[in-house]
DNA sequence: TCTATGATCGTA
DNA sequence: ACGATCATAGAG
């Protein structure tokens, strides 16, 4: 018998402003049961994404196109496709109608880590590694496309609580980080786990 | 350790 | 064209 693990967080969890579910997320377990086997780990980096005046957001335009399930039902997950070649996930938050989301940029990895492997990371990459930033986070998981829209409270992929306050050791940091010299950006993350 | 570059495709 | 990225090659 697997040792039980904590329950999945209710939706009122993601009904609140992006940035403080963004800071709450920090500790929380990311699950996945793929093919009977539970994929995971602890999420240790966090980034808001939307509300009022976010260029750097998706849904900082119209309600439309692939950001269009921002704007929808909190504790959906918003997955979507970049760079041709990876994807990222993102958790709906806020009310309706706002448009808002958490990217989850990084956790540390707690069970699967040989499904992980098999899906193709470098043979010298360390576990900590794999699923440290958003797009090798989301192959660890083996989440894609299909993972668009799906519920985030029951089912195969869960995100549940975690003991934040025990597990997350000095407390959040959060940060103010440059993209490519042009884009400024918030990100909140948790020092136990480093990403080097 | 660092900087530069290619891969690859949906969205705007 | 460009991007909420990653892996690799080459220089220092």
């Amino acid at each position: 018998m697997a040792e039980p693990i904590p329950r999945p967080l209710p939706r009122s969890f993601y009904e609140r402003d992006v940035c403080e579910v963004a800071q709450d997320l920090l500790g929380c377990l990311l699950v996945h049961r793929v093919g009977g086997r539970r994929v995971g780990g602890r999420i240790v980096e966090t980034e808001a994404y939307g509300g009022p005046g976010d260029p750097g957001s998706h849904a900082d335009r119209a309600p439309t196109g692939r950001a269009r399930i921002m704007f929808g039902r909190p504790a959906i997950a918003y997955v979507y496709f970049t760079y041709g070649m990876h994807y990222c996930m993102n958790a709906v938050t806020g009310p309706e109608g706002v448009g808002s989301g958490v990217l989850l940029r990084a956790a540390e990895p707690m069970w699967g880590i040989e499904e992980m492997r098999a899906r193709g990371f470098p043979p010298r990459l360390p576990d900590h590694m794999l699923m440290s930033g958003p797009g090798r986070l989301c192959r660890a998981l083996g989440v894609g496309r299909e993972h668009n829209g799906v519920e985030l409270t029951r089912g195969p992929l869960t995100i549940r609580a975690g003991g934040a306050a025990e597990q997350v050791r000095s407390g959040p940091r959060v940060g103010l980080t440059r993209d490519d010299g042009r884009r400024w950006r918030y990100w909140i993350a948790s020092p136990s786990v480093s990403r080097r």
